[in-house]
DNA sequence: CTGAAAGCGCTTACAG
DNA sequence: CTGAAAGCGCTTACAG
């Protein structure tokens, strides 16, 4: 079928084209008569305004787009749930992008997002290699957000956790439940905020005069499966930690499904710590001990800046850099250590 | 900053726009060296040509929207990694919308999505009050696929599984197991899917001798608190059922969330069998049992005969119906039922 | 209040 | 091979 134009709705109401135009924006000096006549056709033809030729001449889209590590995980899930409710409140869609973590999809994805004029992107999980993109987008007053992921320079807006100290009030905790061997299961050091969580692990090991034990920490793609056979590998080990410390909840999971699969009791055999606090984390089958992110709060204030940044371009002077504090949230997988056999 | 056009590169590779496009294009017929021209300014410049513009010309966005009942679900979640990776690849790009499970929500993004000219629309979780919509559009010719999903009429794509038969596996296998009061926490019933799982319960149960008792069946919204407490108060019962068919694995969460706040034990004192088969059910620290919806094949599917359907309209005669074989997966949250004390 | 016309940044038929 | 021009469906300054 041909779609219908605001020239068909003005030829049918016997209007100009600009005429039905300013019904659609609501502009004030039209007859009350007129706007009517053409209020009665757009309905009875279900005539919906063509955004892309809108968007052609104002300028913007009213999209944003949203590029994810990987959205099956439900700290991103969470996060654009939060997002696009919010986002849609105030008239913007969202585009997704999934990177899988894959950097030349963050870049390919900047780049596509650009190409079709979103007018601002919320980046999540972005690697220290894209300091340089970042910067040169800022730079062109273009509004990006980074979310959970911080770059340490000044140019740049971004939302994230102390995530140093979210690891350490991990530590704190399980020493404080006689842990002493305690493994770390890191993200990828390239993304600040895994690498941070990792330097915290291992300052607060330091300040209470543990040595730190290399073979206690992997450093891993965000993939389930090696996560979960090395943590296997780990837990037959002769001097097998009594706790892991995993870098995000998702990664807790897998944690604990390896534990499960070699019939190990949580917290008697082993402590489990995550990171994020995703809603599952408090489902008292569950009850995952983490390190909470506070997303709903970090999600909903990474949109509403963002849409700041979009619609008051001009007064934007300083970057956005927002800091959330962590809490840990202690449930059912950390508790007193095993009296070692 | 002002935007760079082809205007921009025309002026400084010596060329007109229509040549600037061209090569944009991969038009075979442009001398070799005017190409190259060309393409060093773009490069130099970092131009990046507006999809926007282009979209308007070629009555096309390459843009999809998915319309989903919850991203935070897994369900949804993990169907929404699939659709949006393969679609990423295939060149289109996936507007998201989250409705709620909100009649009202699902309405206005359908029509907002039509205003943003996507080429196409993956719709889940519509209810029965929306067959004329849909089958509007479907006139219209217009992309539409539902998505876990069906309508009792023939002008309409979807892609579904087999409910009926799906929640007739779940029966039988605690009837198998020595059950003989089964709960069902059942989605509302407007939506056809959930419908078919709580009538091929219900028939089982009838084909079996059993007789159907109404104070075991909750028909909510897809509410973690509602479910969460209503279990909770059906559990404290005298009669308690020995087991719990939920009508989806986020719900079967709920149902074990609630079940163990009372200390009960899965599956010594209570079986629960979820819908979906979401990854985490096949994670050893939960093993939820449930009915496998072959998810990654549903909406990988689903995906491509959309592309299909917008890449070919002409063609496409028939209506898209599909129909897959539901499965059960039998993990640790199901087992025989307790001797009644 | 309302119409005619220019312009947003592209694609592509038409000429040469 | 390449340029000039029309046209996609809107918004909005300019006139009246």
């Amino acid at each position: 079928m041909k779609r219908l134009t605001t020239e068909d709705v003005a030829r049918i109401a016997g209007v100009s084209q600009s005429t039905v135009s300013r019904v659609l924006n609501d502009y004030p000096y039209i007859k009350k008569n007129t706007r009517e006549k053409v209020l009665a056709v757009i309905e009875e033809l279900g005539f919906t305004r063509d955004e892309i030729a809108r968007s052609l001449v104002e300028k913007r889209t009213k999209s944003i787009g949203l590029i994810l590590g990987s959205i099956s995980n439900p700290f991103f899930a969470e996060t654009a749930e939060v997002i696009i409710e919010r986002a849609q409140e105030l008239k913007y869609d969202v585009i997704v992008y999934n990177t899988g973590h894959k950097d030349e999809n963050l870049e390919q994805a900047i780049n596509l997002l650009i190409g079709k004029r979103v007018d601002g992107i919320i980046l999540t999980s972005v690697s220290k290699n894209y300091t340089e993109k970042i910067k040169k987008l800022h730079k062109n007053g273009f509004p990006v957000l980074l979310y959970n992921s911080s770059l340490d320079i000044e140019d740049v807006n971004f939302i994230v956790m102390d995530n140093n100290k979210g690891a350490r009030l991990a530590v704190q905790h399980l020493l404080g439940l006689g842990h002493e061997r305690i493994a770390k299961i890191s993200g990828p050091s390239k993304y600040l905020a895994t690498y941070e969580r990792t330097m915290g692990y291992k300052q607060e090991l330091a300040d209470n005069g543990y040595a730190i034990d290399g073979d206690l920490i992997f450093n891993s793609e965000f993939s389930y499966d090696e996560i979960y056979s090395f943590t296997k590998k780990l837990l037959k080990k002769k001097d097998r930690p009594t706790a892991i410390i995993a870098a995000s909840d998702q990664m807790a999971l897998a944690v604990l499904g390896a534990a499960s699969s070699l019939d190990m009791k949580i917290p008697d055999d082993l402590s489990v710590v995550g990171f994020d606090d995703i809603r599952l984390a408090s489902n008292e089958f569950i009850g995952l001990t983490t390190i909470s992110q506070k997303m709903d709060q970090m999600s909903l204030t990474a949109l509403e800046k963002l849409i700041y940044l979009i619609e008051h371009k001009e007064e934007a002077a300083e970057s956005i850099q927002i800091f959330l504090e962590p809490e840990l949230m202690i449930r059912r997988t950390t508790g007193p250590a095993p009296k070692q056999e």
